[in-house]
DNA sequence: CCTTTTCTCTGACTAGAGTCAGAGATTGTG
DNA sequence: CACAATCTCTGACTCTAGTCAGAGAAAAGG
C-alpha cells in the first residue's frame, strides 16, 4: 500500500470512530448545526456576522437557528449599543448549562475511548496527533510571490520589525526594512494558511551574473545555462504562531528554486548572533559562514550558499 | 490543556481538515450516500442484506438509493440464484468507471495535501497515522469474562492449537487445551473488537492460599487480607491481526487484575522456547523464570510473578 | 439630504438522508 | 399444506441543512 493509499485509509478509519463518538455525545436530540452555534457563541457572545464568517452560514440560515436556540431560551440576541443593524448574541444561563453539557458529554466520551489506555500509550497518542496536526499545518500553508508593498507583506514586515527590537539588545530600527518599491531585480514570497499570512521572506539581486538572461524575468533563468547571479535572501520571517511546523525552512528552499530559476546561482544572507534558531535553520538548510560582506549594522553574521539544481 | 482537551482539539481540527478534503473528491454533484454505496458495492457485488447491515441502512432507503443507482445505469440488482426473495447488487461496466473515478479523484485530493511536504515528513504522517490507530484499535478492545466454554472461547484455543502446531518443531497436540467445563477456580477473559474475538487468556487456581476467601468468589478476595493463592496463567493468545498493539499486554494484567482481587498472590505460567515475543512480554511485564513446574512437555520455560496492588 | 451600503430578518423552496408501516413474493417449518 | 419468517419494495412522512430573493432598518458617504 502506498502512501496515498495508506492515508485515505487512516482518515476512512478516523472518521468512522469519530463518527461514533459524535453520535455518542452530541445525539441528544438536539440537530448538529445548533450545537455548532452554541460552541462558537461561547461563553463571550459572539456578534452575528461574525458568527456567519467563521461558520460559513447564511445569513437568513443563521436567524433561523438562532430564532430557534433563544425560543428554546438558550440564546439571547440584542442589538448591538453602537451600531443599530447589527446584533449580539449571548447564551442565557440556561444556554450556558446546556453548553457545559455538551462539553462535559464530549469529554466523557473522549475519556471512555481513553480509559483503556496505560498513561504511557495515551501520551503516544497525543503525540502523534500534535505532530500530525503540525505536518497537516504545514501542508496547509501556501506561499505566492507578491509586490513589495503588497499589505499583507508590510503586515509581516512590521511584525518583523517588532520582533527583532525586542529580541536584539540594541534594538531595531524598521528604517532598516525593506523600502515599498525598492526590491528591484528579485521575488516576494507571502505564506499564507487559510489566507490568513504567517509568514514572509523575499530574496534580491546582489550582482547580476554572467549569463544573459538574468535581468529579463520568469522563463529566462533556467534556460540560460549555468546560474551565475548572487542574492541576498532577506526579512525571512514566521509568524511567531506557526513556528515549529518546518515553514521556515519551506520558505527558505522556495525562496532558493525560485532564486535559481531566475538565474541566480549563490544566495548570502546576514543575520544576528541572538537569532539562534535562524542560524541553526541555515545551518541545515546547507548554508555555510562567511565573512560578514554586508553594511547592515544588524548583520553581524554572514552565510552564503551555492544553489544547485 | 490537559489529554482531553488535547485529544478533542485534535479531532475538531482533523474532521475539519476532512470535510473539505472530502467535499472537494465526493462533491461531484452525487450525494454522499450514493458514492458510499457503490464502495460498498465495490468491483465484486453484493447481497442487498448484505450491505444493509455493513452500512446499516433501512432497507427502504437501500432500495430506493439502489433505485436511483440504476436509472443512472451504474448499478443492476439481479435475484440471488438459491434464493428468490433476496437480490445482489452489481456494478455495471459505467458503475465501474464512476467508483474508478471516485476513488482517484480522492486520491489525488490526498496528494495535493501531500504535495508540500517532504518525503521525510510525509514519512512521518504516515508513521504517525499508523501509531494512532493502532492505540485507537487497541482501546476499542473489550475484555469480558466467559465461560471456559465460550463458543468464541472455542473458537480461540482452536486457533491457538493450530497455531502452536505450526511453531512447535514437535507440533502441538490440542488434547493439551483446557477441556470445556474443567477450569475450576479461575477466569477466563476474552478479548473482543467491534464483537468480533481477537484474543483470549485464563487464570486457574493451582493451590489455594490460607486466606478464607479464595474459594468463595467474586466478592470474596479483596476484602480477605493478604493474597496468597497460586494460580496458573494459561492460553494467552492473540489473534495475528490484532498483534503489535499491546493487547497481549493488556490481556495479562487484566488477567493478573482479576487473580489478585480472587485472593492470587502468585502466577505462574509455562512457555515454550520457540515463543520469542511471549516471553520478551512476561519478562517486560515483571515475571521472573523459575524452575520448570508443569508436567507438560510444550512448558520448558516457566515464569512466576508475585502480584501486588 | 439623498443615495448607497451594510446588516438582519422573512418567506419560499430544495436536496439529502432517513424512518415507518405495510404489501407482495418467496422460503422454511411443524 | 397452512403458517410463520424472511427479504425486498412502495408510499407517505419527517428532519436537517441549506439556498435564494427580497424587505426593512440603520449607518456611511458625497
Amino acid at each position: 500500500m502506498d502512501q496515498i493509499e495508506l492515508v485515505r485509509d487512516f482518515n476512512r478509519y478516523y472518521t468512522q470512530r469519530l463518527g461514533v463518538l459524535n453520535d455518542h455525545y452530541l445525539g441528544q436530540g438536539r440537530p448538529l448545526s445548533e450545537a455548532r452555534l452554541l460552541f462558537e457563541i461561547g461563553g463571550a457572545g459572539a456578534g452575528l456576522r461574525d458568527l456567519r464568517t467563521r461558520m460559513g452560514l447564511d445569513s437568513g440560515y443563521l436567524s433561523r437557528l438562532l430564532r430557534s436556540l433563544s425560543d428554546q431560551g438558550l440564546v439571547s440576541v440584542d442589538p448591538h449599543p453602537g451600531d443599530g443593524r447589527s446584533r449580539i448574541a449571548t447564551l442565557t444561563r440556561a444556554g450556558r448549562r446546556e453548553l457545559d453539557d455538551l462539553n462535559s458529554r464530549s469529554r466523557d466520551s473522549i475519556a471512555a475511548l481513553l480509559e483503556p489506555l496505560t498513561e504511557a500509550q495515551r501520551s503516544k497518542l497525543v503525540g502523534a496527533q500534535e505532530q500530525i496536526r503540525r505536518l497537516l499545518r504545514l501542508a496547509a500553508v501556501t506561499l505566492s510571490p507578491v509586490a513589495d508593498d503588497d499589505p499583507s507583506v508590510r503586515g509581516c514586515l512590521t511584525s518583523y520589525g517588532k520582533e527583532l527590537a525586542l529580541r536584539f539588545p540594541e534594538g531595531y530600527d524598521p528604517a532598516t526594512l525593506i523600502a515599498p518599491g525598492t526590491l528591484g531585480t528579485g521575488t516576494v514570497l507571502l505564506a499564507r494558511e487559510e489566507g490568513v499570512p504567517v509568514g514572509c521572506g523575499l530574496w534580491q539581486l546582489l550582482s547580476p551574473g554572467v549569463s544573459s538572461g538574468v535581468a529579463s524575468g520568469v522563463s529566462s533563468g533556467v534556460a540560460s545555462g549555468a546560474a551565475s547571479g548572487v542574492a541576498e535572501i532577506r526579512h525571512l520571517w514566521v509568524a511567531a504562531d506557526a513556528r515549529g511546523y518546518g515553514l521556515g525552512r519551506r520558505l527558505l528552499s522556495a525562496l532558493e528554486q525560485d532564486a535559481l530559476s531566475h538565474g541566480i546561482g549563490v544566495v548570502r544572507l546576514g543575520t544576528h548572533p541572538s537569532l539562534g534558531e535562524a542560524i541553526a535553520l541555515y545551518r541545515a538548510a546547507g548554508y555555510r559562514e562567511i565573512p560578514s560582506y554586508d553594511s547592515s549594522p544588524y548583520n553581524q553574521l554572514a552565510f552564503e550558499k551555492a544553489l544547485v539544481l
